[in-house]
DNA sequence: TCAACTTTGTGAAGTCGGGAACTAACGCCT
DNA sequence: AGGCGTTAGTTCCCGACTTCACAAAGTTGA
């Protein structure tokens, strides 16, 4: 977790939420548009942490950061509380996402579905290899289809700039990677979401989020292996 | 954090390691690495925490649950260091891991470089598209080249057992992951990593590490709004 | 060999997050 | 209208992680 800012602030006033509780507050988002679409209306915090993954007790926690959206005998109003949670996360104003590196990886990003349900438009493709550059890959965006092409790399910043992009994915190899994340800054991207396996040096105020698919099998090993230790020890 | 074992356990004599410390381990071994490819024969504490982007205390504590490694007055012997990680974190053998769902993000987890070198062997590949079932699938296993042919979801149970996978990756859509990740821990698998947008429910004992995509966007999304407010706040 | 310097490993204090229990508010039923 | 059951919001406490600072240990130079 690099973030420059935020980390010792003292929590001023009402507004600040933890760490801990913005991580699931998209979890929470996601499960009530699923409750949403299947007509259910109102739900209680013991259902709906349930479905979670969380202890009701953390639950009503987090959203106590956020103010008062519930019901007392009753429970929460199913899209009361999501618009409430979608405003708190941003996800009211659309981001712009530029995803530079169009790999699997990247392509796997753009066809993610739920991306756009989220909040996020992605305005710009950037590759460096001749053979991607100049392809053209439709993306669905705000429910219609739409074709956008692959530029080169020389293009990232004037990209940033005409599309107003506020975040950048990068899913490059791990020796393009801070090359580029210099480059998204030197734009003006402040919020980085990185994918390759190296450790990003930025400037203060820039926000780096890391994700490596390996790191993550790493440590299910690790516990796979502790527990081969004590064969059978879960008898709770 | 979905582990539904471990977290209470009061880390029992000597061994025991916390998971924020685990979860770190991978980024000191992939920091390491590289280093002995550049040729580093020794390090401190000071330097390789600035190169994982983490404090040189927090760095020391971390290595102090694994045991006394380093010199003092010198710093860590590189090769030295780098084993003993890799051999409580499992690295040492190599792991069994069956990718289900090959679609632009099963490809990227495939060619993802240093999948191999980090000791993991993909063993199988599963889909239920019946343009995808059958297509053969190159991957660099241990330096040379294997090709991998995929195989229809109905074989899952049978691949599982024949080669004695340990870890099962499910790449999915989000509709399908919980019937996949049922058939998994059937099969015997207990550690499993999710990529699906949905909280998997599994049995006691069985460990679920999920990866959302979107969810890391929506924390940076939640932070750039939030820095919105106050524009110019850092002048440290 | 000894002293000065460097760097590790660790003890202790401080901070943050989670869990349980309590209180207060709301709806419903009589 | 009033009591009862249900459930949100909050408070307190405890455990875990982080940070700071220091002492122990090893190296290097004279």
């Amino acid at each position: 977790m690099s973030i420059s800012l935020g980390k010792g602030r003292p929590r001023e006033a009402g507004r600040g939420i933890p760490d801990a509780t913005v991580a699931r507050l998209p979890v929470y988002h996601r499960v009530l548009v699923s409750l949403s679409e299947a007509g259910v209306q109102t739900v209680s915090s013991e259902a709906l942490a349930a479905k979670c993954g969380v202890s009701s007790a953390k639950f009503r926690k987090d959203l106590s950061y956020l103010g008062s959206y519930g019901t007392r005998g009753v429970g929460y109003d199913v899209s009361y509380l999501t618009y409430h949670i979608s405003r708190e996360l941003g996800s009211a104003q659309p981001w712009g996402v530029v995803i530079v590196g169009i790999g699997n990886l990247g392509r796997a990003l753009i066809s993610y579905r739920g991306f756009t349900s989220r909040g996020f438009a992605i305005v710009g493709l950037v590759d460096n290899h001749p053979d991607v550059v100049g392809e053209s890959i439709t993306l669905s965006e705000l429910g219609n289809l739409v074709a956008l092409k692959v530029r080169p790399l020389v293009e990232l910043e004037t990209i940033v700039g005409a599309t107003k992009a506020q975040i950048g994915v990068i899913a490059t190899p791990a020796d393009c990677a801070q090359g580029v994340c210099e480059r998204l800054v030197a734009s003006g991207i402040r919020s980085i979401l990185n994918f390759a396996p190296v450790v990003l040096e930025v400037p203060n105020g820039v926000e780096v989020r890391k994700v490596d698919l390996a790191v993550e099998l790493q440590i299910l090993a690790f516990h796979e292996q502790r527990r081969g230790y004590e064969p059978e020890a879960m008898n709770a």
